[in-house]
DNA sequence: TTGACATTCAAACGTTCGCTTGATACGCTT
DNA sequence: AAGCGTATCAAGCGAACGTTTGAATGTCAA
């Protein structure tokens, strides 16, 4: 193994993930076309097919082999960021946050993939049920998991999932629409403004879980 | 004028609107194409840009004579749940979120009415500046003053629209986002899980605000 | 009855789409 | 050197796309 000509075909494949996960991103599945992903990717139009199947299953591999691993690298950011002892509620909604809004990735990678979870969510295709399985189902238990010893004992398993829904739910809007969150409140998009966005989720979700806490 | 041949070219026209939404609501404007809509409206293929001039004509027409009197509609329609004299900033979340998730339009026409606005949220289009212009900005500054009196003086403007936002983000997360939702909660999105929504997002975002009211 | 206008229609326009094909080049194994 | 598998390429396939056209139809005012 280890050919050169492998070499070649990973840069290939791998310079069509990249260009083809910004391009769905942000125009979503229907909205690219294989032209204008090989284009991009500075490769032949024929590539796609012989990588992935066709357009579906570049679709799916963007999620397998670029949003799972970086969901994953995500989460780890968000383990290593909590306390190593007994976190607190509010230390665990601040790393969360943080992780989400300011965590490892790059601004632009960021939005990449919080716009590509928000395309699953409202649309879901085959892809959800890698995102569903392999990412939300286990983060969803851990988290439930951490919050569950510092709840009082009355809230039910519904009612913790909920609240993790409604964290998630400013989490995942401040991204997605960016452009109407700029536009109302007048500010830019920037390290100053997400830093803020960040107290304002942590801030008003600590208070949302209150009266559920010990 | 009022001939019968311009009654024909309004339902034509009506009926054009009335399937274009439903699909842009789910497909999105590149997941669909004017004969799918054409005929699903029992038309010809050229109605549509005879009526409309082209596709982003039909897209920005729903907006203008669909989306934007529904919005209105829903406005009015959590005026008048208010409490008619000084209502409790409760009462008016209580009234936001259930005029956006039980209100007065089937659940369908909600379904198709919130995922319109998602779409154009995290992607804007033309169709952004008449929901941004005459739907969102009015009524963020009518919830403002609201609002306002029953908010302590320290808490600026920027903050209370970062709240409103966070409410909002609940309520079109928990809509846009249905299935996701009923799979990580494992319930049907039933009238029964609406109304457990409404409650969550009620509670949630009223503690969410303690500490800035009076 | 005639002429102007509004609306619907079948048909076709040129373009772009996802996908396939067969040729070509290259590195490895034997 | 021959044969094999891998990768890339230009070219082209049929289908679907948004849009245009010109004729047909019906309705009103003059």
């Amino acid at each position: 193994m280890n050919h050169l000509h492998e070499d070649n075909a990973d840069l290939t494949k791998e310079r069509i993930l990249t260009e083809a996960e910004a391009l769905f991103a942000k125009k979503g599945f229907e909205g690219v076309s294989i032209r204008e992903i090989t284009s991009k990717a500075q490769c032949n139009l024929a590539a796609v097919n012989y990588h992935f199947g066709n357009k579906k299953g570049l679709y799916i591999d963007v999620f397998r082999y670029r949003w799972a691993p970086r969901a994953k690298r995500l989460q780890e950011y968000f383990r290593k960021s909590l306390p190593s002892k007994k976190p607190s509620v509010g230390a665990i909604i601040q790393s969360l946050a943080n992780a989400f809004l300011a965590g490892p990735m790059s601004d632009e990678e960021r939005h990449r993939h919080l716009q590509l979870m928000s395309r699953e969510l409202g649309q879901p295709t085959e892809a959800f049920e890698l995102v569903a399985n392999e990412i939300m189902r286990p983060f969803f238990g851990e988290l439930s998991n951490m919050l569950r010893p510092e709840l009082t004992q009355k809230v039910e398993k519904e009612q913790l999932i909920l609240h993790i829904l409604s964290i998630f739910s400013m989490v995942l809007y401040f991204n997605f629409a960016r452009e109407a969150v700029s536009r109302v409140t007048g500010r830019q998009y920037d390290d100053d403004f997400k830093a803020r966005l960040v107290k304002q989720i942590t801030e008003f979700s600590l208070k949302g879980l209150e009266g559920d806490l010990h």
